[in-house]
DNA sequence: TCAAGTCTTGCAACCGGTTGCACATTATGA
DNA sequence: TCATAATGTGCAACCGGTTGCAAGACTTGA
């Protein structure tokens, strides 16, 4: 009470009772309504001294006894791309739902500062985790030690094969193989890929989805097809100065990442490189306003809210239930714009579809991915 | 050490000493280099048994002792626009590297939530909070009881008048008045805006900037021509309805919001209106890509690191010097694109300037905002 | 040789809750 | 009417740290 913030030990006088009782009768008016003989009128005299005080429990001392905090640490690699805003925002309010308190840690990709970050969430004792590995984290060594010490955690977006791991992904094979489809049936036969490395899952899957779809229709994967960039739209810049140099030219790119694909949209702009008519590109993420680009992007929309939620849903069984939930994989969904165009197809179904917000992936449950297009090429002209 | 994690007292048993004596060494070898008046011998033992234990400090435990926590609330209304992620990212990380952890609270732009879960952040005993209001929230009610109980936080991007509260802004008039001083260069007289309620600080010193600088011009403000909507792409694409609905029609429109303008740019697409010749339009806080859009668009943009760099270090000041800093007003930028270009201008200067992410004023720290010019607009045919 | 410091260290209380156990007090059953 | 069982409440220990105070060991000076 001396700074002004009422303890238990003042309501506790206030109302002429014992600490161990009011605790006792507060404890019954949460959530935890466990067996309470007290009489009716102890009850009022500690709940009306309680609510006079404007009591509330110090979350410190009660996870110190309870050895259970209510806290979740969210460790993320960034907050300045269009992805993990989304994801955080969906853990955060679904966690602060249930309850939790979340402390987020940003790692800007090192995996030093992950590690770092993750044991300074630890001696704060969280209940779990949720992580976005750095892509810089090769290893899953920091993970292991988790699981060792039977720290619930959950990984969001990377996974580590050949591990017990629990993980909410998306499903980069088919997501890629959804862009090689596309692309062939838009008659591309020459599909180059840039991407990063595939010790990343994620770029690991796309990869395979590439090439599995390649193979699919008869086309063997060349490994100079194959190319490396930073994931910036710098990165993707000076890729095409690779794409351009090889021989035969491709007549498509596939980027695992939009900002790549934009990089190269622009370079493609600043040297009179037609697209799609001399290349086509896809992109990887659907960040916002692709579709209002000078040429507008094709590209795989990832469900971000979905995964957020199925995150936090995942570690609130962990953490509760003591359950062993199955890795979740979620399905993405190819949005078809012009710089992929099918060559003269698709009729004008623009105005049904002008409006802003109209389409809603995340939203669905459904377990495939699926094609969509959400501004008919053809109305660029108009 | 039941459930495998080290704790003060096995640390002192393992090194032979009491609690008190291990405390005060471990302490000691922290930041809090105090008087340490221990037998070099003592101290080499207890170090010994802690990193042997791997023993980190409770958080929960020192938090209740020390009446300090080290954690500072971050109150946002919403992860998933372009602004707060970076803000965000910015607090997390310098408040990080103070050696302090961030609880996270969105609050989806509703009072009440902003409400419970700033009380929810009190009952973790936080050093500071950082708070950017909802929208919504009108009254200064909740801040008041904050100053009241001298709990230490920052307000950002909104501030209340008449209050002492710390905050950090930007320099919203000032932005206002580089727009409209801009499309009074290019030829634009009948100026509309388009905006959301005044009791908003940020609106309203828009709407102040907006109306002086046509004032200036010798332009009469038109109250026809403060128009309101909802700050989304589909409040924008209906708002183009009852701009093109007023007498005289305006030959420009200013919206305090980059999504508005995009849905007004949509709407224009769709209706055959071209932009700039018939509207010229322009937005407010610089979302990404604004410069690839079909129509490139010209906008305000604000340090958002800065701000949440100085947010940051705000807080610290308050939480740990006790200082009583002024509050702070960063500048903003004009960035100058085709939709709202001027007549006949501008030297083609864009060679230097294509390679993405060269124009980064958030670096800057200069105290008085500018124009820019990052794409030239006559590059548009090319 | 003894009193007064210094230097080291430990005891124990405290932060704000929770909870096992014991101690009333009253109700129930034989 | 008395043993027995509920029912209602408080004591005190504990969670994992920090810290005021005192006490023991060892110097130092007179």
């Amino acid at each position: 009470m001396a700074n002004g913030v009422p303890t238990l030990g003042d309501v506790a006088n206030l109302a002429g009772v014992s600490k161990s009782t009011a605790s006792r009768i507060l404890a019954a008016s949460g959530p935890a309504a466990k067996k309470i003989p007290y009489a009716a009128a102890t009850k009022s005299k500690v709940l009306a001294a309680a609510t006079k005080l404007g009591y509330k429990p110090s979350k410190l001392a009660r996870g110190l006894t309870l050895a259970k905090t209510g806290i979740v640490g969210l460790v993320v690699p960034s907050l300045t791309d269009s992805f993990f805003p989304f994801v955080t925002n969906a853990i955060e309010t679904h966690l602060a739902d249930a309850g939790y308190s979340v402390i987020l840690a940003n790692t800007n990709a090192d995996s030093k500062i992950e590690r770092a970050r993750v044991e300074d969430l630890l001696s704060w004792q969280v209940d779990g985790l949720i992580i976005a590995p750095a892509q810089e984290t090769g290893d899953a060594g920091l993970f292991w030690e988790l699981w060792q010490r039977k720290i619930p955690f959950v990984l969001i977006d990377r996974t580590f094969p050949e591990t017990p791991f629990y993980s909410v992904s998306t499903e980069d094979e088919v997501g890629a193989g959804l862009v090689v489809e596309h692309l062939i049936a838009a008659g591309r036969r020459r599909i180059a890929r840039v991407g990063g490395p595939l010790s990343v899952s994620t770029n690991r899957l796309r990869h395979e989805g590439y090439t599995a779809a390649l193979i699919r229709h008869g086309i063997l994967p060349q490994a100079e097809y194959a190319l490396d960039a930073f994931p910036s739209e710098e990165g993707g810049y000076r890729a095409l100065t690779e794409i351009l140099a090889l021989e035969p030219r491709p007549d498509a790119v596939f980027c695992f990442s939009d900002n790549v694909a934009i990089g190269i949209l622009e370079a493609c702009s600043d040297r009179g490189i037609r697209v799609p008519e001399d290349l086509a590109i896809v992109g990887y993420a659907d960040l916002p306003h692709l579709r209002l680009l000078r040429v507008s992007l094709t590209s795989v929309r990832q469900p971000r809210p979905l995964l957020g939620r199925h995150a936090a849903k995942m570690l609130l069984d962990c953490m509760e239930d003591k359950s062993q939930p199955a890795p979740v994989r979620l399905p993405v969904a190819l949005v078809v714009r012009e710089s992929s165009a099918y060559e003269q197809s698709n009729a004008n179904n623009a105005m049904s579809n002008h409006l802003p917000g109209n389409c809603h992936p995340d939203r669905s449950e459904g377990s495939r991915a699926e094609v969509r297009c959400d501004r008919d090429p053809s109305l660029r002209s108009g």
